[in-house]
Order: C-alpha cells, then sequence, then structure tokens
DNA sequence: TCTTCATATCGTAATATTGCAATATAAAGG
DNA sequence: CCTTTATATTGCAATATTACGATATGAAGA
C-alpha cells in the first residue's frame, strides 16, 4: 500500500525508522558527504554539486531538514546549510547495539 | 517519479542509501531490534513480535536480508535470523564523518 | 501418501516517492 | 520600481513501496 501502520511501534523505533528514510536516498546521502567534507556551512553551491535540478535539490534539503539531520538558516540572498548532529548519537547507539557477542549459533 | 538516476553516484554512496533505505521502515528497525535484544538466532516467532502479517514480515525479512543487514539458515521447517554484521562499520564510519569539529560558523 | 506447519511468492489496491518544468518568493542592486 | 539571483513550492507523470489475502512450496510426521 505504501501506507505504514505507524501507531504499531513505539516512538523511539519510529523516529530511527524516519532518521534512516531519510537517509535512504543517494542524492541525500551525498549531500551529507558533502557538508561533511567541506567542514563548513555551505552557502548556496549544493545545486552544482549534484545531477539534478535545482528543484529536487530543493526537494532533498526540506526532507533532511525535516528529518533534523541538516538546519538551514537564511544569509542574505542564499540559505547557509550545515549538519545537525543533535540525532546522530541515536543513530550511533541503535547500530552499536547490533554488534552482538554470542551471535551465529546456527546461521553460519 | 520514484525514479533514482542511480548512475551518478559512486558505488559507496549507493551502498549506504541502499542500507539506509532498508533501515528505514519501523517493522524493519523493530525485528532488528528484536534480533539484537534476543542476542541469538531467531527460528520462528517473528512473525508474532510484530503487528503484521505473515505474508509481510516476510517481504521485510527479505528486504533485509537483500540489503546485508541480516542472514537467514533454513533450519528443518523453519528458517533461522540472526544479525549480519558484515556491514555496520560502514554505517558507523559514515555516521562518524558527519561529526565535523569546526561546524556552526554561520548556522546558529 | 496425506496432512500440517512454517515460510515464501503472487496479485492487487492504496499510498508514497522522485524528478522536472513552471512558477512563486524574497533579498539585493541598480 | 525593475531586474537579477537564489531558493522554495506546486503540479503533474512515472515509478516504488507497503500491506494483505490467496496461494505455493517444502519439510516432517501420522
Amino acid at each position: 500500500m505504501g501506507i505504514t501502520k505507524v501507531e504499531s511501534y513505539n516512538d523511539q523505533t519510529l523516529a530511527l525508522a524516519t532518521i534512516f528514510k531519510a537517509l535512504g536516498h543517494p542524492a541525500r546521502i551525498a549531500i551529507l558527504e558533502y557538508l561533511a567534507k567541506e567542514k563548513k556551512c555551505i552557502c548556496g553551491d549544493i545545486v552544482t554539486e549534484l545531477p539534478l535540478s535545482q528543484a529536487s535539490v530543493s526537494r532533498h534539503l526540506q526532507e533532511l531538514k525535516t528529518a533534523g539531520l541538516i538546519q538551514g538558516t537564511i544569509s542574505g540572498t542564499s540559505v547557509c546549510y550545515c549538519i545537525n548532529e543533535q540525532h546522530l548519537p541515536l543513530i550511533d547507539q541503535f547500530i552499536n547495539q547490533l554488534y552482538s557477542p554470542n551471535i551465529n549459533s546456527c546461521c553460519p
């Protein structure tokens, strides 16, 4: 259906899924990699870095912002974007919990 | 369109997006949380843990498997699932690269 | 062999996502 | 006020995802 039974999951699970969903597109990964690489706020030239139209890039930026992964600040005619680190520990914590010591008792 | 310009991105970016996309649904997060909580291979009772039909759970398990996040082994009548840690370092590395020391020079 | 149990796959309907062109908005400079 | 520049939003069309019922498969036991 493309519809998800959101009410059946707890808040933490939903929050993680929302963040990962926002990360689940190469254009958005590329945007974050670019922001990380530059190690500063990027005002403007994100569109030229990507093989997408300005409209599409704007949509991806909006999704990243909605997911809380980046923040944008208006700066004159342009907008400055940078990574929002706030939710990164949640991801770290989730991934680290997937490393289990006594796994593989039956899966080769 | 729902179609992605896959050929425009490098392999690492695409690999990350694929993994994150598989993580971008609460049912699949819940499955992984359950596998992690039990700290062992789960043979069978995953369906009863989730508010979804057996058919839907099977599909989600398949997606996690395709993304390389879990592995399944046939064990008599049932199938044993466990977490596949292989790609977790890639995620860790990506997330950690998002922490930047000298950010926020213009974003408050 | 027939039945049962566990899981996978298929078919379908509802909804979501992606991308672009066109358009809107909003600030800055003439 | 008009134009330019930068970004956002809207309105499609194409495609993808999600969910479920129905059905298939495949192993184990009666």
